[in-house]
DNA sequence: AATAGGATGTTCAACTATCGAACAAGCCTT
DNA sequence: AAGGCTTGTTCGATAGTTGAACATCCTATT
């Protein structure tokens, strides 16, 4: 087909990790037809997939033979950044309920800041919904401002290639946090701070809330505490 | 090698999940070598294995070259009950801040049971650490027996033929909850109940604290209250 | 500084695991 | 009972996978 003889990955793994790619964002259960042309490759292949991720217990089989996520997959969630999450997730309690704010850590993940683990505050009447896996370009939202406060200009272009470096950096360098308003969506803001440990990448804890007169200075204080607290567990 | 003609499932795709596995399982990043050599295979293989669970975002490299889990387990793991996860947190957040003690939810997977999502209390000071992907088998632990009081005996050996029924499934049906004391660790009891869903396996709410002399009747309607919070929410 | 050793990363022909058309079996509806 | 539709399995051909051999980088040692 196309003249690129190197193939450079793998078919049969790619495949299957697509399809649970494709559970994971199916909110019902697939039939294995359904997965299979949502794949684009043959039944007979997608059962052979089917089954070996049911033997990993990626995925489970109903009694009408629907796929859909396994189990399995919380365990290996659980292995990314272990020491991260240990550290950061009784801190995030702590913010959650005392800011009343939903607090989440967010990772650098090639081009874009992905969510990692969140905590919504006690009585999540009007808390903010943030999921893990959650994925914003660098371009939107605090906690991208504040991992690239974590490194300079030039090491920014080093391992983010054509990534634009934004301007409120700088400040957000100075200040210890970073903060946005109406980037993800309208009406909500974020404060957030970044976690440096020295050889990761940085990370950065955050929380976000309804837009109002929140004192951003000391919003921002608390989590910057926050994050050195973590940083301490994790050196 | 073996006559078994058939191989019924991917060996490629197998060669990577069980990669995935090991990377969860290690505590610090691996070479591309120890990978290879932990999964028996050239090293070449496990290069192109890491580069394609690298283009899904499932590894990362360091700038050693090293290899561990990376930020896209967590957007799948987000896809596992989804609807459950999002239906139970909340009340896990107040279980778990009511009680001071870890509230989680786990879930049925072939032979054992296995910790989904767990909140642990705001001040987590004598805190009882479970962590997402935890597995037991029925045989141990007040989960597993919340799980089988959900089912008919009948029924538990249709869909778990081989695995005994405890004989506490009896009286943890009548209660509405079920207990367990020093079954998993010494010193630690947990307290479970139920989460009844029609199409759906069961699932249960639990709370696991510090052998103590806590009045078990008024936790466990406590929690089996939280269970049926949970269920209207999905029906 | 130069050499040896060890590690990481890449190539390419041989081979074997994978692919997918064809087949078989079940299940509603007509 | 026949027809259509869906789920699941078989097996030869093929293309994706395999692993020895090669290239490259880094560090330690003479």
């Amino acid at each position: 087909m196309s003249p690129d003889t190197t193939t450079q990955h793998s078919q049969t793994l790619s495949r299957g990790l697509r399809s649970l790619e494709i559970l994971a964002d199916s909110p019902k259960p697939l039939s294995i037809a359904e997965l299979s042309s949502e794949l684009g490759v043959h039944r007979s292949i997608a059962y052979r997939i089917v089954r070996t991720l049911e033997d990993h217990s990626l995925v489970v089989r109903d009694e009408a033979g629907k796929v859909s996520s396994g189990p399995g997959l919380a365990a290996l969630a659980r292995g990314v950044s272990r020491d991260l999450q240990t550290a950061a997730l009784p801190e995030l309690t702590v913010l959650a309920n005392e800011l009343g704010m939903t607090a989440f850590v967010a990772v650098w993940d090639r081009h874009d800041c992905v969510t990692l683990v969140t905590v919504e505050p006690r009585h999540s009447r009007a808390a903010v919904a943030q999921r893990p896996g959650t994925r914003h370009a660098f371009s939107a939202g605090a906690p991208g401002i504040a991992i690239q406060s974590a490194v300079s200009e030039e090491e920014w272009q080093r391992l983010a290639p054509g990534q634009p470096y934004r301007s409120e950096s700088g400040a957000a360098r100075l200040q210890g946090f970073a903060t946005s308003h109406d980037e993800v969506i309208a009406g909500l803001s974020s404060v957030a701070a970044p976690v440096r440990v020295p050889g990761r990448l940085p990370a950065a804890v955050a929380v976000v809330y309804i837009r109002s007169a929140h004192p951003e200075a000391e919003l921002g204080a608390r989590i910057a505490a926050s994050a050195r607290a973590i940083e301490e567990q994790l050196s």
